[in-house]
This record gives structure tokens, sequence and C-alpha cells, in this order.
DNA sequence: ATGGCTTGAGTGTCAAGA
């Protein structure tokens, strides 16, 4: 079974290099972040003729999340249960008998800003909620794009980020509060290296020098855990004409 | 460089991303 993520900057303009993905990397999920569209302009038809059912939850310009699987598509959920929020952030499902979680964490844009503020309350909900889910589901992942680059390996220039968001202590306690839960960071399971990203600047050149972080993540509960084969970033759509700024991660369980 | 690029909105130019 393999489970991805991908946040694409714009569904609208990424169709293509979404649909030529999944026909080179077959997946039984895929969570999109940052679709930008209402649910009335997602291509439920370009994906169905492709052979996969998608369930999204949108909103006009920002934000929007889907979930994209062959498989049937199961107890959908949308949003924090206890987050009053008219941003679309997050959507759930039951696939094959996985609860797959995408979340796309809020960016919270500087330190000390009122959206730095709500970002950490976001978490703070979002790390309720994770709470209850595991409880509920033995095999959970949680997939999406967290804002977060955890240790200094995910980041390209630790000293000149440092207390910047996207690295900053608060957000990163959040993050390793979340795996305190119980859950484990895939990608860290199977490579220990630095410089290895998910996202990197469209400006200055950042993939042409890997000068990137990696914020884009795919936590797995213990049950999940003893199933994960490797995750790998998967680098080559962000080498196409008109990329999106982040990879697709990919996360193989045996089975 | 409170910068650099990309997107959506909407037709002039800004907000937001990370």
């Amino acid at each position: 079974m393999k489970l991805a993520t991908w946040n694409v900057n714009s569904l609208n303009v990424r169709l293509p290099h979404v649909l030529d993905w999944l026909a080179q990397n077959p997946v039984d999920a895929l969570c999109l972040q940052e679709t930008k569209q209402e649910d009335s302009k997602f291509p439920y038809a370009e994906l169905e003729a492709a052979g996969y059912k998608a369930i999204h939850s949108g909103q006009k310009t920002y934000n929007g999340v889907a979930i994209i699987s062959p498989h049937a598509i199961e107890e959908v959920q949308f949003d924090l249960p206890d987050f009053s929020d008219e941003q679309k952030r997050i959507i759930a499902a039951t696939i094959n008998g996985v609860r797959v979680i995408n979340a796309y964490v809020v960016n919270g844009q500087a330190v000390g800003t009122e959206k730095y503020d709500y970002k950490l309350r976001w978490l703070a909900s979002f790390y309720d909620w994770i709470k209850s889910e595991l409880t509920a589901h033995e095999k959970l992942a949680v997939l999406g794009d967290y804002n977060i680059a955890p240790d200094d390996r995910d980041c390209y220039d630790p000293a000149g980020w440092k207390d910047k968001v996207l690295v900053s202590k608060p957000e990163r306690e959040a993050f390793e509060y979340i795996l305190n839960l119980g859950l484990y960071d895939s990608y860290r399971l199977h490579h220990e290296d630095a410089g290895q990203y998910s996202w990197w600047d469209y400006r200055s050149g950042g993939f042409k020098r890997n000068q990137g972080l990696r914020i884009d993540h795919i936590l797995i509960s213990e049950a999940l855990k003893t199933l994960s084969e490797d995750c790998m970033i998967d680098t080559a759509p962000r080498q196409l004409e008109r990329p999106s700024d982040h990879a697709p991660v990919v996360l193989t369980l045996s089975n």
C-alpha cells in the first residue's frame, strides 16, 4: 500500500502534473493541499477518467484539501471538530482499513504575528483531535503540509533561519508533542541524512541550489510503523515546467 | 533588500505563501 502527500499550490494550474504523476506513481491514497478552488471547480471527472475517486474540501483562492484514491473512500470527515474556522485545512477518510488524515497546517507568516498565534492555537486543537483519532483507529496516517521543519537537518540554513517561522521552538515543540502521542515521522524511520527537503523557494533558484526545508510529512501510528518499508521524497515533479514549490512525499507499506 | 517568484483576484496591483 502506498500513501502520498503533495502541496500542489493550485490544483487548477497543477492538474496535468497530478494526472501525470498518478499515471507513473499509482498510489492507494494521494492527499493534496492548497487546491485553491471551490468544490464546484474540483476536477472530479478528470480524476475519475484516470481511475480515481476523490473527496475535496475547498474554498476560493486559499487553502483546500483533497484525498484521491482508486478505492472506496469511507467515513469522511471535514475540519477540526473543536476549532471554529472558515479555512479549509482538514479532510479525513478511511481507505482499505487505514485512517487517512490530510492536514494543511497554518503557515504562520512570521513569529509574533497574529497568523503565527493562530498557527499555534490551530496546532493545539489539531493535537487534541489527533489524540482522539489515535484511540479510535489503530492504523492511522497523518499526512500533509505541516509547515514545520522538525530539526536542523530539515533546514538548509539553520543559523539563518534560527527562531524564524517554520523552525521556531514553539512550532517544533508542537510537532514533537504530536509525535509523543504515539506517531512516527515515517521519513526518519528510513533516512537519517540532512539536506533532504520537500519545499524549495521559487525565488533565488532555491531548488537548483537545494536550499529548502522538509515541511511535508507522513506521520504513522505504531501499527503502521511495523508495516513501513520506505518513505521517499519525489523531486521529479519539482523539475518540470511551472512546478509546485513542494514535492510529493510517498510512504510504502507492506501488504 | 520588509527583496528575489508564483498564484488568484481581476484589469491595477496587492495579499499570501514559506
